[in-house]
RNA sequence: GCCGGCGUGAUGGAAUUGGCAGACGUACCGGACUCAAAAUCCGGCGGUGGCGACACCGUGCGGGUUCGACCCCCGCCGCCGGCACCA
C-alpha cells in the first residue's frame, strides 16, 4: 500500500489479480444458494454512457454484496448485437454491420472491465452470432409447431425512415419509436407471433409480481387492456346480415339511437352498394383512409361520419336505427361495429349532438345536479335503470347481469373479453437480424427449416443501399433452396426478425451459455432460474419485460424451463441528467464515462454515482459532486494507511470502555447495520454511503484522542474496508491488502453487526409543550413507560417549564419524548 | 381527459413510515498548516428579530384529523412520466 491515492495503478492492478484468478467465474453448486443478478445487456453502440454505469454500478454493488452474504452469484452480461445502426454505420461506411458490431462490442468489454464489474466473462452472450442466432431460430421454429407463429396479410405500421415494419409497442404517438419518423400505413404479408394467446395469463400473473415497481405492472395491465363485456348481435334491415357490436355497457342498449361501423370494416362495401348514399360513403372512406394514425385517433377532433342509407334493428327493444360510418371506429378492436348510446357515452354524446340523432336517457342518476333530459355530456356513472322495459328499476350494474343472462338465452348474446394488445409483429425488411428460418414452398406453403440445417446463415453477399426492402432479398446465394419438406425448389424467407426477439431468452442462455446442443439446458436453468434482481430503464417497460415473460411462459409451457416468469425483481433506474435535461449529443451537455475514470478512477465513479440519488429517481450529473466523492475515497485511503501501520500486529479484538470507545463501537455497528439493510432491503444506496461517512468521520475523531483503544479502531478499519467493498471494489482491495490480508475482499463475509453495541445507556429525548419542543435531557435507555414519564417529570428543568400550568395530559414514548399538554 | 410519481435550505438529497425537519455531500464563510497557493485537518452554515439566553416563522398552496403531520384525509396549484375516440 503506497502513502497516496494512486488510482490508476491500482484499479489496474487489481483488475489483473481477479481477472488471473477468474474471480468472478461461477459454475452450478447445490449446496450453495443461488442468486441471479442481472443488468439489462446494453446494445453495442461504441461506447458506455452515463445510464450503462449508473444500471451496472447498481448492478455491481448487489452481486458483490450477495457474494459476501454467501450465496452462489451469477452476474453476466452481454450485447444486444443485431439491429439498424450497425446496419446504417455499413451504408455510411461502406463495410459490414459485424465489423462495426464487432469492433464497439471490444471497446464496451474494455470499458466495462475497467469499471471493476464483477461479470463472468465467460457467459458472455452476442445475439449476433451464429452459435446465439442458431438458437433464436430453433426457438422460433418450436413457437411456429405450437401455433404461435403465422404470416399474414394485415395493414401494418411502416416507418418510411427505417423501411420497415414496425410492432405496436414501437410506435409512439404516431411516430416510429427509435427515428421519429411519422408512422404510416401499409397493407404487407408479415410475420406473427400470437402473444394474444397468453394475454390472459400475462395479465393475471402480473400480480404474482411483487418484486416489481407498481408503475411498471400498472402500464403492462394498461397495454394488454382486458375489458369484459357483452357481444349483441344486432339485424341489418331489409337483408338479415347480423351487425355484431362489442360493449361493456349492455345495459345501456335501450339508450341505442344509432349504429357506428368502422370504415374499413370488410362489410361495408355490401352494404352502400346501391344506396343513393354510396358516393358520399365512398368518399368518407377515401379521405379516412387518407389520415395518419394520429389525425384520426385524436381525442380533440370533432367527430366525422357518414350515414349509408341502411337500419339496423336492435334485438331489445326491436326498433330501427340509423347506421353511419365513422373513423372513431377502430376496426383493430372488438368487432368494428358499435352501438351509439349518446346518453352514457361521451363519444356517442358527441356524434349525436353533430348529427342531431335522438338522446334517450336510461338511467336515473338520483341526483338532482343532472338533469337527464339535457345533458351537456354523457352520464357514465351508476343510477336506476329507467326507459328499459322490464329492466326498470334495478340498479344498472345488476341489470348487465340480467341482460346478459336474459339475451344469452334468447340467442343474440354472448360475454366476451376483449384486449387491447394486439400479436406481435415480428418481421423485419432489414439485414442486420435473425433470419426466419421459414421456406416457402408451392406445393407445402410455408415449412420450416430442418433443425439439423440450423443456423439459417445471413448471406454476406448482399448489397445495403438503405433503399431497397429486404435487403437478403439481393443475395444471389440465400433466397433459392429446396423445400424442408417435399425436396422441390422453394425459396427462403428474406426478413429477419425483431431484435426483441433475441433479447426475450438471453438471460436463459446466461445459464449455459456455451451449450453446443441445445438453447440451455434445462438443468442448469432450473439452477439459476429466476432471475433474482433485475435492474434495467423504465423505458423497457412494455416492450422487452412483457415480450421476456411471453417467451418464458412459452417456453414453460413446452417444457423448456421451470419457472413461468422469468423476473422476480426489479428494479427500474432513473436517468442520469445533466443541467435539468437528459445527457445528449444534441444538447452538447454529455459527460463520458471514459473521462471521468480517467481523471478520478473507476471506483470514483462509481461511488458518486450511487451516492448522489437513490437509483430510481433521477440523477443531476454534478462535477463537484464528482470531486466531494475522491476527496472522501483519498480520506478513507489515508486513514486506512495510518490505521495498518498503527495496528500492525494487533488483532481487532478489544474491550469497550470508556464513553469515546463506546461512542465509536456504536457508530460503527449502526454503520454495519444501515449498510446491511439498506443494500439488502431498500437498495438506498446513497443512504449506505452516507453512514460509513459518518463513521469516517468518527474515526477520524477518535483516532486523534490521547486515550485509543488500538484493537477497537483495527476492528472498525476492517469492518469498514468490508462496509465499502460492494461500491468501491478496487481501492477496498488495496487497503484490504494494506491491512495485512491475503486473500481478495471480493469473498470475505460481511461484516455483522451487534444489537448489544447499537443500544445506549442514555438517550437524548425531548419534552414538548402542546407539541413544541421545550427541553432536551439525556436519560436511561430502555425505561419502561411509567418510569420514564417519572423521570422526566421530576427533572428540574421539566418542573420548571411547567410551574403554575394545568398539566391536562402526558403522552410518553419512551427513548424518544415527553409531550406535556398543558392548559393557562 | 384517465393512471402513476414528485414538490423539503443556495444545491444533490436525509428523516427506516405519525414523534427533535434539514443526516451525509456540494457550494459558501471562518480558523489551523504554508513564504504563498493547492492539498489536508478543524469549525460554522433554513429564515427573521435580539449583544445574548431565547422568541417567532418554516417541508408547493388552502383546509381537516391528532397531544403531535414532510408523513394520514379532503380540496387546489406546479413539474415529470405513461396511456389516450379500446366502445
Amino acid at each position: 500500500m503506497k502513502e497516496s491515492y494512486d488510482f490508476k495503478s491500482i484499479e489496474q492492478k487489481w483488475q489483473k489479480v481477479w481477472e488471473e484468478k477468474d474471480l468472478f467465474h461461477v459454475t452450478e453448486d447445490e449446496s450453495k444458494k443461488k442468486f441471479y443478478c442481472l443488468e439489462m445487456f446494453p446494445y453495442p453502440s461504441g461506447k458506455l454512457h452515463m445510464g450503462h454505469v449508473r444500471n451496472y454500478s447498481i448492478g455491481d454493488v448487489v452481486a458483490r454484496f450477495k457474494v459476501m452474504n454467501g450465496y452462489n452469484v451469477l452476474h453476466p452480461i452481454g450485447f444486444d448485437s443485431f439491429g439498424l445502426p450497425a446496419e446504417n454505420a455499413a451504408i455510411k461506411n461502406g463495410s459490414h454491420p459485424a465489423v462495426w458490431t464487432s469492433s464497439n462490442i471490444a471497446e464496451m468489454e474494455h470499458q466495462l472491465r475497467q469499471m471493476g464489474f464483477s461479470y463472468d466473462w465467460d457467459r458472455e452472450v452476442c445475439t449476433y452470432k451464429e452459435d446465439y442466432y442458431k438458437w433464436m431460430q430453433w426457438i422460433f421454429i418450436r413457437f411456429w409447431e405450437k401455433g404461435l407463429a403465422y404470416k399474414k396479410e394485415n395493414p401494418v405500421n411502416w416507418c418510411p425512415s427505417c423501411a420497415t415494419v414496425l410492432a405496436n409497442e414501437q410506435v409512439v404517438d404516431g411516430c416510429c419509436e427509435r427515428c421519429g419518423a411519422v408512422v404510416t400505413k401499409k397493407k404487407l404479408s408479415q410475420w406473427y407471433l400470437k402473444i394474444t394467446d397468453y394475454a390472459d395469463r400475462l395479465l393475471d400473473d402480473i400480480d404474482k409480481l411483487e418484486g416489481w415497481p407498481e408503475k411498471v405492472k400498472t402500464m403492462q395491465r394498461n397495454w394488454i387492456g382486458r375489458s369484459e363485456g357483452t357481444e349483441v348481435d344486432f339485424t341489418l334491415k331489409d337483408s338479415g346480415i347480423k351487425m355484431t357490436v362489442f360493449t361493456t355497457r349492455v345495459d345501456t342498449i335501450y339508450g341505442v339511437t344509432f349504429m357506428v361501423i368502422s370504415p374499413e370494416h370488410p362489410l361495408v362495401d355490401e352494404l352502400i352498394k346501391g344506396y343513393p348514399q354510396e358516393e358520399a360513403c365512398r368518399a368518407y372512406i377515401e379521405q379516412a383512409k387518407r389520415q395518419t394514425d394520429i389525425e384520426r385517433t385524436s381525442t380533440t377532433k370533432e367527430k366525422t361520419g357518414q350515414f349509408t342509407g341502411r337500419y339496423v334493428i336492435n334485438p331489445a327493444t326491436g326498433k330501427e336505427v340509423p347506421l353511419y360510418l365513422a373513423d372513431y371506429v377502430l376496426m383493430g378492436y372488438g368487432t368494428g361495429i358499435v352501438m351509439g348510446v349518446p346518453f352514457g357515452d361521451q363519444r356517442d354524446f358527441e356524434f349525436a349532438t353533430k348529427f342531431g340523432l335522438d338522446i334517450i336517457p336510461v338511467i336515473d342518476p338520483g341526483r338532482d345536479d343532472i338533469d337527464i333530459d339535457n345533458l351537456t355530456a354523457a352520464f357514465e356513472a351508476e343510477g336506476t335503470m329507467i326507459n328499459s322495459g322490464k329492466y326498470n328499476g334495478l340498479n344498472n350494474v345488476e341489470a348487465i347481469k340480467r341482460m346478459q343472462e336474459d339475451f344469452g338465452a334468447q340467442g343474440f348474446a354472448r360475454n366476451t373479453t376483449n384486449f387491447k394488445l394486439r400479436d406481435w409483429l415480428i418481421s423485419r425488411q432489414r439485414y442486420w437480424g435473425c433470419p426466419i428460418p421459414m421456406v416457402y414452398c408451392d406445393d407445402c406453403g410455408w415449412v420450416p427449416e430442418k433443425d439439423e440445417n440450423l443456423p439459417v446463415l445471413l448471406p454476406t453477399d448482399v448489397e445495403f443501399t438503405g433503399k431497397g426492402e429486404s435487403p437478403i432479398a439481393t443475395s444471389k446465394t440465400f433466397v433459392n433452396t429446396v423445400c424442408p419438406r417435399c425436396g422441390k425448389p422453394a425459396k427462403r424467407e428474406v426478413d429477419t426478425m425483431d431484435t426483441f426477439l433475441d433479447s426475450s431468452w438471453y438471460f436463459l442462455r446466461y445459464c449455459d451459455a456455451s451449450n453446443a446442443e441445445e438453447p440451455f439446458s434445462r438443468k442448469k436453468a432450473a439452477y439459476w432460474m429466476d432471475v433474482d434482481q433485475y435492474i434495467g430503464g423504465v423505458e423497457h417497460a412494455i416492450l422487452h419485460l412483457l415480450y421476456s415473460r411471453f417467451f418464458t411462459k412459452v417456453l414453460y409451457d413446452i417444457g423448456m424451463c421451470d419457472v413461468e416468469e422469468p423476473f422476480r425483481n426489479l428494479l427500474t433506474q432513473g436517468m442520469v441528467l445533466k443541467d435539468g435535461s437528459k445527457m445528449s449529443k444534441s444538447l452538447g451537455n454529455v459527460v463520458s464515462p471514459e473521462e471521468i475514470i480517467n481523471r478520478y478512477g473507476a471506483d470514483t465513479a462509481r461511488l458518486f454515482i450511487l451516492f448522489a440519488a437513490p437509483p430510481e429517481r433521477e440523477l443531476e450529473w454534478s462535477d463537484k459532486g464528482v470531486e466531494g466523492s475522491y476527496r472522501f475515497l483519498g480520506r478513507v485511503y489515508r486513514l486506512i494507511y495510518d490505521l495498518a501501520e498503527d495496528t500492525k500486529g494487533i488483532p481487532a479484538v478489544f474491550r469497550v470502555e470508556t464513553d469515546d470507545d463506546r461512542q465509536l463501537n456504536r457508530i460503527l455497528n449502526t454503520a454495519v447495520k444501515r449498510v446491511t439493510d439498506d443494500i439488502s432491503k431498500r437498495f438506498n444506496f446513497n443512504t449506505a454511503i452516507s453512514a460509513v461517512m459518518e463513521l469516517v468521520n468518527e474515526m477520524y475523531r477518535y483516532k486523534s484522542l490521547d486515550d485509543v483503544n488500538l484493537g477497537l479502531l483495527r476492528d472498525a478499519a476492517e469492518k469498514l474496508v468490508l462496509l465499502l467493498a460492494p461500491f468501491v471494489p478496487h481501492i477496498c482491495e488495496e487497503m484490504w491488502e494494506g491491512l495485512g490480508f491475503n486473500e481478495p475482499v471480493y469473498k470475505q463475509p460481511w461484516p455483522q453487526y451487534s444489537e448489544d453495541a447499537l443500544a445506549m445507556d442514555t438517550i437524548e429525548i425531548v419534552v414538548q409543550i402542546n407539541g413544541k419542543v421545550k427541553e432536551k435531557l439525556n436519560v436511561a435507555a430502555g425505561l419502561s413507560k411509567e418510569e420514564f414519564t417519572q423521570t422526566v417529570m421530576s427533572d428540574d428543568r421539566v418542573k420548571a417549564l411547567t410551574e403554575g400550568k394545568n398539566i391536562v395530559k402526558a403522552i410518553a414514548v419512551p427513548d424518544k419524548l415527553l409531550n406535556l399538554v398543558v392548559k393557562g
